[in-house]
DNA sequence: TGACAGTATCGAATATTTCGATGATACGAT
DNA sequence: ATCGTATCATCGAAATATTCGATACTGTCA
């Protein structure tokens, strides 16, 4: 690399001042920041004014009410905060111990499909070290997923920019709801769907697909009712609030035993379906790799 | 953002240990980490040592010749090295004050186009602060090119997927000697060129286009020579040492004058051209952006 | 103008880092 | 086997950097 800077060994002076330079930027005001960071307010103001003084540049502006940040400060602000989060990261990595899988999950994801395999996992892969974080789908809306888990599954349609996505096998839906449900709303054709309250979690595109492909469409006067997660959903399907859109397996055993119906008796495609989603930017370790192999071949080989 | 960390108001304890520990990570050894830093190898030994203890992490692995990287420590560095560039580059660019540009630039373009319309650039924006750094169309193969500069201009096809690039006028190559080497070497057809010094900078890419054009192919017999730079390869060229390609307006001086004679007295089209060029990931300043503006317009209202 | 909410500065107290010397351990050559 | 050498670890003392609490200073608002 002609006429490039060796990076590496040089450190980076005053980066404890820079920790707290941040933090004054993002609170814009020395004494919160002193109070944010345990420490008195005299000390903030010491650093403050020896990155200024070191660095030759005005980060602040002083008023009476506070810190406005130069431009200068804002620029600096905006390159330290993406470099202190990369070093989090890698923080937040190690400090699982080697071989460590932060997977994200969806509950439902994880009781009716995982936690069956799991046994086979770990006889397959002694060594790893593997650690569940829930989530409500929203991993892949995090701004630093990486620091949440290093792999996650996602219920979508698995266009997400800035993950690695994998689908695992194409879902069909199917409508459900409970006997007593069904016999006080008879449901026989799709608009009888417009009279029923629609179960969901986080937003309404699966109804929408799902009526669309009827020609009907959601409006303002449609019952609907959001909620927490799917496992919650499922009860209260069961416990006859409405109807509800579920991926078909997860409700076969409630079909089959009767908690649940399946008033058009049939399974409908959706561009829904589960995925692994993999942050990008960040190189999975071995053990990482191992765990996605893992659960992609162990999906290719079921039949649901 | 549901279950997401606030990554802005903790700070990173221990980065002083771990920038030493970077160091020692490049350089596999406690003792030359010492000298590179300037300090005592106790001192290093002393911050390894805590910033493992912090961590409940081994980063390091003893051995009599050295310093032997975990997997943890090894993943450590990876994200450390990462957020220290990013912090590093914030450093760089609010060093040179505010409004300032900092390009990179090829010297033939510096001073053949650019340096007979800085007047006109100062005239418009009199705020701007621009520093001015000489590349030998190296910029973009740089491992850190925003640390070197905001943007540069580089000579080639388009195609470096790391920056943001705007190809600015088509251009067309003319084949250059000087009068004596013409006469020494009678240069009537393309295959007369097979028996001539090809001078060029970089690599032959250039040459093979031209070559390829006429049905020809380097080979391992035809003579060459890489030199420098262009500015040294325009006096070479005068000199008599071989025949060049050069964009034609550059060298139109120097063929009014008779200095150059172009053989075949046509230009050819090729797929080479000037480029601005911006690292992606980092956010242009105002200044930035309008100095990546201002040359566009130039370069489009231009008539070469 | 005075109350207030903010930052800056000072000397003293405290915490952290560094030093130099020494110890401990592994490796390779004799 | 033993010595010489290179490595990292540990120790107490010294040097340096940070923090504290008190107080000074500054601009805004009523």
């Amino acid at each position: 690399m002609a006429g490039d800077l060796n990076a590496m060994v040089d450190i980076v002076r005053n980066i404890n001042s820079i920790q707290v330079f941040m933090v004054c930027h993002e609170l814009g005001n020395v004494t919160r920041a002193a109070q944010e960071l345990n420490v008195s307010q005299s000390s903030v103001s010491y650093h403050i004014k020896k990155l200024e003084d070191d660095l030759s540049v005005t980060l602040f502006r002083r008023t009476a009410s506070g810190l406005q940040p130069t431009e200068q400060g804002s620029l600096l602000a905006q390159h330290v905060g993406r470099g202190l989060a990369a070093i989090r990261t890698g923080l937040d990595r190690i400090a699982q111990g080697p071989g460590a899988v932060r997977v994200a999950l969806l509950p439902m994801f994880a009781s009716r499909w995982l936690s069956s395999r799991l046994g086979q996992l770990f006889e397959a892969h002694p060594e790893m070290n593997l650690s569940i974080q829930n989530h409500n789908n929203s991993f892949v809306r995090m701004s630093n997923p990486e620091r949440f888990a290093d792999l996650g599954i996602q219920w979508g349609r698995g266009n997400w920019d800035s993950f690695h996505v994998t689908r695992l096998w194409p879902e069909t839906l199917a409508l459900v709801c409970s006997p007593d449900y069904l016999q006080a709303h008879p449901i026989r054709q799709p608009t009888d769907l417009l009279r029923c309250t629609l179960l969901h979690v986080d937003d309404t595109r699966m109804w929408e697909e799902w009526l669309a492909a009827s020609g009907l469409a959601l409006d303002g006067a449609q019952p609907q009712m959001m909620l927490e997660d799917r496992h919650f959903q499922l009860s209260s399907t069961i416990n006859g609030l409405g109807v509800s859109l579920f991926a078909s397996w997860l409700v076969q055993d409630e079909l089959e035993n009767g908690t649940l119906v399946n008033p058009f008796g049939s399974v409908f495609a959706t561009s829904f379906a589960y995925h692994v989603v993999v942050p990008k930017g960040v190189e999975p370790s071995v053990s990482i790799q191992r765990f996605h192999r893992w659960i992609c071949d162990q999906s290719s080989g079921w039949a649901h």
